[in-house]
DNA sequence: TATTGTTATACTCTATAACTATA
DNA sequence: TATAGTTATAGAGTATAACAATA
């Protein structure tokens, strides 16, 4: 860690290096979300649960209830990553797959009781450790954060 | 898609489930970057690149050229995987490994003149399909939004 | 003793294609 | 014909632990 005379010391070499990327948009965002899913999942190993399984647990806990195409266009994931979401969760007794009554070929994923339970306890740890991801911004830097990520993935 | 009388729409649906995450700024930031890389992919793909080995060749194109080490701490990668992704551009002959001439354990990374032409390609490419990503975000909105997040993951 | 790069391993996530049962 | 869910598979990304060379 000891610069030579006449050389750059490390954190001006860094600082000159990550210019190039720090002003990517989407570079910042992968790295923002790398970190936020590190850390909720961190939060979330004391209750067994990880952020993906979270998710769709906390989807299913509220009305209007989704089926499984719901659940996969809202997490935009493939349908097919859905079925081992849900298989989980149900192994675990956290939701079921109820009949759609309105149409036989589709599931309608219901948290059970505990499941409601378990994802009011991990929606609380899930929102301390966002608040210690983004200690650094001010409530109202948050709140346009969230604002403009919203409408740059809701919008297209 | 035909919605049966007195039971609200799917679109209805969609729009009061997503509610639950969509104030979660690290869902967000997760969704934008998931779709910005799979963009950045399909738009590097001409050039036989991902996203990943981009964002390393990218810095070894400009000076001051980084060690291993440093690559890791910029890209927030574990050393370990800087390895395969330097063995695959170096394999590629887009970079090489130097000696560092201040420290025999550390390699730094530079570009040669091949992969400094790809890397401006490749540029060119990612911006465009950035651009394509946050089209619905304004200039402003978009310089914004990289401060923001710049500043929540650069400050931590 | 600590650090740089490396190897190895296991697990999670991503991307597709094909199949079934229903519509 | 088209859609919801399922199964299967291959490849990319993530997380750790341990090791040799060097500081």
């Amino acid at each position: 860690m000891v610069s030579s005379a006449g050389v750059r010391g490390a954190a001006d070499r860094a600082a000159a290096q990550s210019a190039k990327l720090d002003d990517d948009v989407v570079f910042l965002a992968v790295k923002l979300g790398a970190a936020g899913t590190r850390a909720a999942n961190e939060a979330l190993d004391a209750l067994g649960l990880r952020a993906r399984p979270y998710s769709v647990l906390a989807l299913a806990a509220v009305e209007p209830y989704p089926t499984q195409r719901e659940l996969a266009e809202q997490l935009a994931l493939d349908p097919s990553q859905i079925v081992a979401l849900v298989d989980g969760l149900q192994d675990a007794g956290h939701v079921t797959r109820d009949p759609d009554p309105a149409d036989r070929r589709s599931k309608i994923v219901v948290a059970t009781t505990a499941g409601r339970a378990l994802a009011a306890e991990a929606a609380a740890l899930v929102a301390a450790s966002e608040r210690d991801v983004l200690g650094v911004l001010s409530a109202r830097e948050r709140l346009e954060l969230g604002r403009l990520l919203a409408k740059a993935v809701g919008g297209a």
